[in-house]
Parts: structure tokens; sequence; C-alpha cells
DNA sequence: AATCCGTGGCT
DNA sequence: TAGCCAAGGAT
């Protein structure tokens, strides 16, 4: 039997029961595949039942406002793809009057939509024979075939894709596709892979040769840099003032409170500068001798150590500021992000 | 081609 | 703890 048989087969037995699994409707398949680029079904599955249920379709995405997207896609992380996903929506719904597109070429055309998103859409929706290749898959075909070119490298990512190609099920694209994931998701794992349950182990050459533990090879990254943000929060009897980032920085779209920077000590006294600069038509009723709160909030490839200085004022802000008020009971209903939600739920203001 | 873009679970 | 990794894409 050829792998893709095998495959297949394990996976009818053995493929989780997934909402998106169970319709051929583009969009829905289009949505689920952008929530689950470098996120796990378990963190991704309640944001797309709410999704699905907030805009049912296309259209209905299209005519919402980004700053809803972006609040529903809240404490998902990479939130370009929450812009890029409404942008989409629109494209669709305007351009192509809500038709999505049926080809590869033009699915791979649309923004947010890759190499791997483009066979899955291909092959889920419309049965096209395009050979998907992400982290699982490229994983399970550098053990079977024992391949050390690293899979992040571009050699490696080309050399999987032509493999992948190779081993894919003209007939069932759609379902070999799943079950190749669903093989590297579940059985193929990471570390410790339950060989004892895969399909393939009689023809994984990487098992064969027990250097499993060496595949697949991956070139490391780059150390995380560390970062010194200090947030002013400027607080008055009803109001907090934030702004939205919109930089080419991270957080893109999401809110957050005015701050300074990489300043040397004592940080109050620049930030308290800062603050007026900002704001000369605030009255400044207190200023903090010590941080509020303060936490190491780590990403992908930033360390960010962020402390929280609380001001209280009184008065308004200038009409045209970047800067906006926003109603105590109401912080909720802005997109910020993780970092920030977190102090305000140590504030017990959410 | 290397780097940037989040968050959370696991080891 | 520090590092790795996840249904990747854009630049």
């Amino acid at each position: 039997m050829e792998l893709d048989e095998r495959l297949i087969l394990w996976y009818l037995e053995n493929g989780r029961d997934l909402p998106w699994r169970n319709t051929r409707n583009p969009y829905q398949i289009w949505l689920s595949e952008i929530i689950l680029q470098q996120t796990r079904v378990d963190q991704g599955m309640a944001y797309y039942l709410k999704f699905i249920e907030t805009f049912p379709n296309v259209k209905v995405l299209a005519k919402a406002d980004e700053d809803t997207v972006l609040k529903m896609w809240q404490g998902l992380g990479y939130y370009s793809r929450a812009r890029n996903l409404h942008a989409t929506a629109k494209y669709i719904a305007d351009e192509l009057n809500g038709k999505f597109p049926n080809t590869y070429k033009d699915i791979l055309e649309l923004k947010g939509v890759g190499p791997y998103t483009a066979a899955a859409i291909s092959s889920f929706a419309f049965k096209l024979p395009h050979a998907v290749v992400d982290g699982n898959v490229s994983r399970v075909l550098s053990r079977v075939f024992d391949i050390g070119t690293p899979i992040n490298s571009s050699e490696g990512q080309k050399e999987f894709q032509q493999i992948a190609d190779e081993c894919l099920s003209k007939s069932q694209p759609d379902i070999y596709n799943q079950a190749i994931m669903e093989l590297g998701a579940t059985v193929c794992k990471p570390s410790n892979p339950d060989c004892e349950r895969c399909p393939l182990a009689y023809n994984c050459l990487s098992r064969l040769r027990k250097n499993i533990a060496e595949r697949p090879v991956k070139l490391k990254a780059k150390k995380a840099v560390v970062r010194h943000i200090d947030y002013a929060v400027l607080e008055s009897e009803n109001d907090f003032i934030f702004k939205k980032r919109t930089g080419k920085d991270i957080w893109q779209g999401l809110h957050d409170f005015t701050s300074i920077e990489g300043m040397e000590e004592p940080v109050e006294k620049y930030l308290t500068k800062h603050v007026k600069e900002n704001f000369p038509n605030i009255t400044l009723k207190s200023l903090p001798a010590q941080p509020a709160k303060q936490y190491t909030h780590l990403l992908s490839h930033q360390r960010i150590i962020a402390r929280f200085w609380n001001y209280k004022f009184s008065g308004n802000l200038d009409e045209k500021s970047v800067y906006f008020s926003v109603a105590k009971q109401g912080v909720d209903s802005i997109a910020v992000p993780r970092l920030i939600h977190k102090y305000l739920e140590d504030i017990d203001l959410v």
C-alpha cells in the first residue's frame, strides 16, 4: 500500500471531528485556516466559533469595522491576520461580488494567504490537487524520508514542498492533506512521537535509523531582544486615556497608553515630563512615586519589561489629539494587547 | 534571505 | 527557567 492510502485509511478511523472539517464552504475554510496559522486547535477553536456566529458569511464580515474585527481577534496574536482577513473580506465582497475565488492562483493572491493556506483552501473547498506544507507536514516528511535539510530554510521549504507534491493523493487531495497534518499533530509530535500508533511506522526511515529525535532539523531563532516600556496610565474620575498603535511595530491597530521607552532612571521624572508635554491642557492631580504594576511580557522575539505608572488628572483632551478618553466601564470594548488586558484585570477593571 | 509579527502550552 | 513549538505570511 502507498503512503497516501495508509494515511487516508488511518485518518478516516482516527481523525478528530472539527467544525471546519464538516464543510466545503470556502469562507468557513478560509476563516479557519487564517485563525489556525501558527495557532493550536485548542487555542483557535473558540475564536472560530465566535467568528462564524458573528460573521456568518463574507459580506457580513466585509461590513464590519476593522476595530470590531480586531476586538474579536484580541488575545489570538499575530494581529496582521485579522487586518488582512478583514481587507480580504472587503475585496471579495466589493470586487468579486461576494464570490470566493476558486482557483489556486487566485486564492494565493489574497492578502494573508500564502502557499500553505492557498493549498489548504484549494483542496478542502474545491478538491484541487495542491499539497499543504505546514510544520506538521514537514516534520512527518523529514522523519519518514530522513531528510536533514532545515525545514525553515528557503532550501528546505522548496524541498519539502516538492516531496509533499509527490506524496499527494491526486484522487483525494482534501482527505490526504487533512490526514498528514492530523498525523503530525496527534502522533508524529515534535517530542515523544507515538510511533506505536503510527500507520507509517514501517515506512519511516528515521525510525529505522533511530534518529527520530534529530528530525526535523530547524535553524535556531534569534534570541529575543529586551525592551523597557514605561506606561503612563492617565486616569480621571470616569475615564482612561488610550491611543491606537499605528506604527510599524508590535500590536498594530490595538490600543495602549502613552509611554516612553528605553529611558534612564529615574524614569518617572522623564515620564512626567512626557505627560506634561503631550497633555498640556489637563491638570495633574497626583504623580506616581513608584509603578502600580510591573510585568515581563514575552513575545516570540521580544522580552518586554513593562511598568505602569498611575497619574490622576482632571480636564479634557485636545479635540485633535491622537489620544482619546475611554470610560472606565467601557475599557473592555476596545482591542488591547494581552499585556494591557492583564494590567486592566489586575486593577479590577475588566 | 533573514527578520519580524503574539500568545500559550509543554518540557 | 529557558527554550521550543504551533494548520505561516509579509517584507
